[in-house]
RNA sequence: GGAUCAGUAGCUCAGUUGGAUAGAGCAACGGCCUUCUAAGCCGUGGGUCGGGGGUUCGAAUCCCUCCUGGUUCACCA
């Protein structure tokens, strides 16, 4: 039962306005004693020129009462509805019983697949905080739009081609040695890397050798080649070291190197469509039409770019997977390069150019300054990770010492805490990167909700707890109860909010306004010595919550350990 | 200078797409563990919603304008 379809009915039938239209109109007020569900009268003031208030009090006394509702209140221009506690919540509990882990899942999605773009490093560059947002938020939205049945394709577009390998390449012949770089591996290569850039400065010929090189694998030269692979195995290997850490998966590795022998064809392409225009030497596509900034394609050495890759990943995408959406999550200082490049698909005629989304996000920076690999402004991710589950070992040591599995739980509840953090806010805004404040595991955090999900599960342990039969949901009517239940009922509907606006926080609000709502409750209540009716009651509803949390955290790649 | 994003409590942020008294967490202060996990719960203080105009029954939300900060604007990605 759809309590807010079945008001909207109601006020259907002594309005006239249209259902869906009422059903976007009413509101949950803000206060409980307002009640369950609000109808705003004042548009209604000009069809029927009376005031507000007034029309608000004449129809109240003409709908009829239906069993589900309790009281109708009229509170100035808004009409009150008081829906009956013990019905409210047997619709949501048995609803989400019912369901388990499969509540909140839908079937808008099926047959659509949505291509997901998400991580995308840079091979040879230390993994590091700035490139977790993009990996979490892509990862989430991957698992919330798989929820809601869509088929993704979770693609890591690896920065693996470019000219920082033929600095790289420069740098090693010149500063390396085959032995420390099996060593220090990555460590090694951003040294070298940094040293080019430093001599590149006293000598610039060093950047035109690089291009060189760069130029020679493109062209499939093999001392070149063998190289690069050498380096791109030993990043993959650190990358997937921390992705494992993280819990987060790829259907595909196609980088940028995969587009290399797919650019010609491309090239080619705009050439035919009368796109392509020579510019300094270089090959443009023109956008002043679209006051932008030309799209470079090709550089006057004959290099391709950044953007050159992007069109032919673009199209190989949609000949490959069909999708219906691809989405790219980047930084927000990319975002006129999207712009530009979605602008050339639309020039080529192609009309899916508009299901090409750009997700940006905001900027991290640390309190010491802008990131910058280069300078050695990083925090790298498995510092971080393991920082956080040093400092959760440490909580557990004074918490709760006797618990079994530690280092696993350490593990899953550390990493969460990074994980939500990163969740936690609007994408757009920007961070400043904080030990202090990931480092904090009190109020609205991963480990409150894993810690909420524990207690839960807890109780439903100790109590050696099933689910009863025929459960008496009237004694579920006090405020902390309802509360909860108003919020399992919106969970589904924020999974689908979270996913129109791509923001996954909107799942991470939940969960924990779920979580608070339940701990008041638990706060409260007593479960396991209550009377038995109440007992089985409560029972439900806190396997309803710990269902829930488990879920709502699955969706953001976050576990959810039985003790902590 | 153009484009773009942001500006809400000391700090970090929400604000149901224009609605009822602007809400959380952190930090500070004060309570609550012989009872299911105190990583918790309850309470107190803290606001010119960047400024100024406008639109209307009604604006943090929409329009205009100004201010401040971030990012970006040709051969990096």
């Amino acid at each position: 039962m759809n309590f807010k379809l079945e008001i909207a009915y109601l006020l259907q039938q002594v309005t006239g306005v249209q259902q869906q239209e009422i059903v976007n109109a009413i509101e949950m007020p803000p206060n409980k004693h307002m009640g369950d569900f609000a109808y705003p009268c004042f548009k209604l003031a000009k069809q029927f020129k009376k005031a507000p208030a007034l029309i608000a009090q004449e129809l109240s006394e003409k709908i009829v009462k239906p069993d589900f509702i309790e009281e109708i209140k009229v509170q100035n221009a808004y009409i009150n509805f008081f829906v009956s506690k013990s019905v409210y919540v047997k619709e949501v509990l048995e609803q989400v019983l019912c369901q388990n882990e499969k509540y909140g899942n839908s079937t808008v999605g099926e047959g659509k697949t949505i291509v997901i773009d998400y991580s995308s490093p840079n091979i040879a560059k230390p993994f590091h905080v700035g490139h977790l947002r993009s990996t979490v938020i892509g990862n989430a939205l991957y698992q919330i739009f798989e929820t809601l049945g869509y088929h993704c394709e979770g693609i890591n577009h690896l920065g693996d081609w470019g000219t920082q390998f033929g600095k790289l390449i420069v740098a090693y012949q010149k500063w390396g040695s085959k032995e420390a770089v099996e060593q220090y591996g990555i460590q090694e290569l951003m040294r070298i890397y940094v040293k080019f850039h430093e001599e590149a400065e006293k000598d610039a010929t060093l950047e035109d050798e690089a291009r060189s090189w760069f130029v020679k694998m493109q062209n499939g030269e093999q001392e070149a080649l063998s190289l690069w692979k050498w380096f791109y195995n030993i990043s993959i290997k650190e990358f997937n070291r921390v992705y494992d850490m993280l819990g987060v998966h790829f259907d595909a590795y196609t980088g940028e190197s995969f587009y290399n022998d797919k650019m010609a064809a491309v090239v080619e392409e705009l050439e035919q469509k009368n796109l392509l225009k020579q510019s300094e030497g270089a090959m443009i596509v023109d956008l002043e039409e679209e006051k932008m900034p030309p799209c470079l394609i090709i550089r006057k050495d004959g290099g391709t770019l950044y953007a050159t890759r992007d069109i032919t990943a673009a199209l190989y995408r949609k000949n490959t997977y069909h999708f219906d959406k691809c989405i790219y999550l980047t930084a927000l200082d990319q975002n006129l390069h999207f712009s530009q490049w979605f602008a050339v698909i639309k020039k080529m005629g192609y009309d899916w150019w508009k299901d090409l989304i750009h997700v940006p996000f905001g900027l991290v920076s640390l309190d010491s300054g802008k990131l910058s690999t280069r300078h050695g402004n990083v925090v790298l991710m498995e510092e971080l990770l393991n920082q956080a589950i040093l400092e959760t070992q440490k909580i557990i040591e004074q918490k709760n010492p006797d618990l079994p599995n530690k280092k696993e739980i350490a593990q899953q509840v550390g990493i969460g805490a990074v994980i939500f953090n990163d969740l936690y806010n609007s994408r757009i805004k920007d961070v400043v990167f904080s030990w202090e404040r990931m480092l904090n595991f009190d109020g609205e955090t991963g480990p409150y909700v894993q810690y909420t999900h524990a207690r839960a599960c807890s109780i439903l342990r100790k109590g050696e707890c099933s689910l009863a039969q025929n459960i008496d949901y009237s004694k579920l009517t006090d405020d902390a109860s309802m509360e909860v239940c108003k919020l399992l009922e919106q969970f589904p509907k924020k999974i689908q909010e979270a996913a129109d606006k791509l923001e996954p926080f909107i799942v991470t609000r939940q969960l924990v306004s779920l979580s608070q709502a339940f701990n008041k409750f638990y706060h409260d209540n007593v479960i396991l010595t209550s009377e038995e009716q109440t007992k089985q009651a409560r029972i439900a509803l806190v396997i309803a919550v710990k269902t829930v949390l488990k879920k709502g955290l699955a969706l953001l790649g976050i576990k959810a350990p039985e003790q902590m």
